[in-house]
DNA sequence: TAGTGGTCTAGACCACTAT
DNA sequence: TAGTGGTCTAGACCACTAG
């Protein structure tokens, strides 16, 4: 492990373990580069972390200033997989798979979730019961070229998890979309929605590996009173 | 400005113009260094700026790839003021200020918004138009302690460029949430919403200036359809 | 093997905050 | 004025890609 994330973790993990509260100051970059035995340089790229995530605001003369993080109760921010999101939560879900299929996709299909049109597919649908009731509906595709194998067991765990411990691939950023939908007649079908609920919350991801390879066409589907997205942002200069 | 926030707008500037395409490989770092005259590392600053807003991605022993953006027809992601989206997508919009006002909070108010009881707050209503419809509604609160004038005239233009280039102030981050709610009465009367329109999609952020200081609540309501987040994300190790 | 990006250093000078 | 963070350097060594 690299030492700035070494020394961005254990700083995180204080932070959220209360050693620091908000307001408080982080002892110097002086300070930190002696503890840890590091140049200044080093300790900086830890803090640069800190300040994305929303942990520390840093004000030149002063110092850096931990910030109140409230911690999100349900947030889609960044790129996350649900099964993360559920452990990282400790909220209580089951998965169900009612489809899986390896194929080709027909023009129609290949065009709306932008991968290749000649190559086989996996296409998955998976169902998110929260407290009884189906609350998500989660439709993948994903290119055989890059998984060749997937099974229910899988899909039902966590695929992430499988494309990184076990395929060794490496998960590197998403282009995603956030719209409300009219609810189809599959929504009503697979998700516990009341007659009233008109309309689904869509996040829509393409997702790519290191390589800036194309892998994997995500539509994430929500029913609107269960659904919330809570981001940190900070203001871009220029 | 710095040499290398100088050298991340150059990048972009000539990436965005296509004077490198998506999946050309940008000059090596050293080469880099040598033609701005700078340090490697110097130029390390500018290529994670391009990293962290989606331009390339970075390859060890390869060098950093042009990524394919496209860009994005609506963004609400980061910390953006609804003046400068629309002058940066080049829509036409008309705000309209059907109120705006100085005074103290009511406590369920202040509780809602997380302002402080006890100061005096801007609460402003407005209307942006957009081909003839009432598509969004933005409620703003300001702390009057940091923004102690407000006109309406300030109000239709941007209060964000009157905060930073007026009263010299730094905008620095902001905590966002994105849910869906009920239509209210107030949406009803200063929207234009269809009957069947049950909801509508809030943003709600949290501003905070570069001392920590929180001066903003803004509740930005949308109509569904014309509804649309993009963002770009990274995963996140560890 | 040559060239690329990834990490880290030890030091310098500057801008800002606090006293 | 002392201490903080912000920028920048010149160099080192490592891990990885590609011919």
């Amino acid at each position: 492990m690299n030492r700035y994330l070494e020394i961005f973790s254990e700083l995180e993990k204080e932070i959220l373990a209360g050693k620091f509260l908000p307001g408080d100051l982080l002892p110097s970059e002086n300070q930190l580069a002696a503890k840890y035995q590091v140049s200044r340089e080093t300790i900086r790229k830890a803090l640069v972390l800190l300040l994305e995530n929303g942990y520390i605001q840093k004000i030149q003369g002063k110092g850096s200033i931990v910030l109140d993080i409230r911690r999100l109760d349900f947030p889609i921010s960044g790129l996350t997989s649900y099964k993360e999101l559920q452990q990282s939560q400790h909220f209580q879900s089951e998965t169900i798979v009612p489809y899986i299929e390896k194929k080709f996709l027909d023009g129609e299909e290949a065009v709306k979730v932008g991968l290749p049109l000649k190559q086989k597919i996996w296409k998955l649908v998976r169902q998110r019961k929260i407290d009884g009731e189906f609350i998500i509906l989660d439709k993948d595709y994903l290119l055989a070229s890059v998984i060749p194998e997937l099974s229910k067991e899988v899909a039902e765990d966590s695929i992430y998890r499988y494309i990184e411990d076990e395929l060794k691939l490496v998960i590197s950023y998403a282009q995603k979309e956030i719209i409300v939908e009219p609810a189809t007649l599959e929504d009503r079908q697979l998700m516990t929605l009341k007659k009233e609920d008109s309309h689904v919350v869509v996040v829509r991801s393409h997702v790519y590996l290191d390589n800036t390879q194309l892998f994997q066409y995500t539509e994430s589907r929500h029913r609107m009173d269960k659904f919330r997205f809570v981001d940190f942002a900070r203001r871009r200069k220029i």
